[in-house]
DNA sequence: GCCAAAACGATACCGAGAGTACCGTTATCC
DNA sequence: GGATAACGGTACTCTCGGTATCGTTTTGGC
């Protein structure tokens, strides 16, 4: 994902502080300023690094992006809680923790328009997306060995169904989601999936 | 939204085919070559206009993506079908068929994109919004009325899980969904919201 | 018929931003 | 000590969004 030289070799090695602080200044300027303010410029100029150095860790802006984004909606994992709708709420509360931090929006919209403007972003973007969804999978998985949740539901659209309104009320709908509303998807979403029990 | 004089007056009237070839230029651009390829210039190439015209009726490119996306995705409104679950299916149904038009997926990537970064387009984009998600709280509101959705459902909620999961399949998933999904969608979200009866 | 107004296409231009090339310098491996 | 490669700095090219200006064309009002 990140540069191309990983391997110890001759010549001056990469100076680890760089990379870590190129991606906090993108999204740092994505918070405080916005997606029209993480120019190559102004994210070299707040890294205190020259752009040169960017690029030698990233082909493009597009990579730096989803980069910075994964650094802030990592993959969450969840244990076995012995009981589907505790790891549920597990998720859902994970996740919203996440998306109320500022300025993720606006890094998701980063995110979703580079993906789409940029073929090359999105191998990457794909692993992590099915990575993501693959834990909330399991999740569902184990209820059914476990049998609180129905067996006859179709596991990728369930996970969809999980994944799909934190970030829509985030990005689409331009609302921080809250407390309130992740109790009421669990609520909506035990009864979707729940077994009738 | 579109252009700025509509009163009739002194002076040369706008041509009414520009406005028309603008906005099939941009969804043209955008299906066949994606978001990267939609410049000013090739969309005033590709409509046959000059430059300056596309100005005239839009004050700048978010504008006129947003204005492009609204001709795709309009609001839909539900007739009174007497029962929950078929109106729940005409919607998902509904939206369906917008999401399958190739190159929607990119059209809401530059929307989500536009939104983010222009507040100008704001005002409009919530309007939207909110118009849309009001005709699928209207269905909601009609099944507790009549009986067949649970009354203690949030309506702002359980919309959002109705609009959420296909647009997320689409723009996040990269996939076109298809009817199987819908169904499966109709089905648990009837059993989330839906009267225990 | 004539004039003001405003849209039209065409073109040239400006400024910003992505990405590259080249510099001399510095650090590391062999 | 030499080859290698990252470093900061700078200057550059290219593309794109947006504006200005041109002469031309089409309308309404007198």
């Amino acid at each position: 994902m990140a540069g191309v030289r990983v391997e110890r070799g001759p010549g001056r090695p990469r100076q680890e502080h760089v990379t870590g602080a190129v991606l906090s200044a993108v999204l740092e300027l994505v918070t405080e300023q916005g997606l029209s303010a993480v120019t190559m410029d102004a994210v070299a100029a707040r890294a205190g690094v020259s752009k040169p150095a960017i690029y030698r860790r990233w082909p493009g802006k597009h990579e730096l992006v989803l980069a910075a984004a994964e650094t802030r909606i990592g993959v969450l994992a969840v244990p076995d809680l012995g009981d589907f709708r505790a790891e549920l709420r597990a998720v859902l509360d994970a996740r919203l923790d996440v998306y109320r931090i500022p300025g993720t929006a606006r890094l998701l919209a980063g995110l979703i328009a580079a993906v789409e403007e940029e073929g090359a972003v999105r191998g990457a973007y794909q692993r992590y997306v099915s990575r993501t969804m693959g834990e909330t999978r399991k999740i569902l998985e184990r209820g059914i060995a476990r049998g609180d949740v129905r067996a006859d539901v179709d596991v990728q659209a369930a996970a969809t169904l999980v994944a799909a309104p934190l970030i829509f009320r985030l990005v689409i709908e331009q609302q921080v989601p809250d407390a309130r509303f992740a109790a009421d998807l669990a609520d909506m979403i035990a009864r979707a999936v729940g077994s009738p029990a």
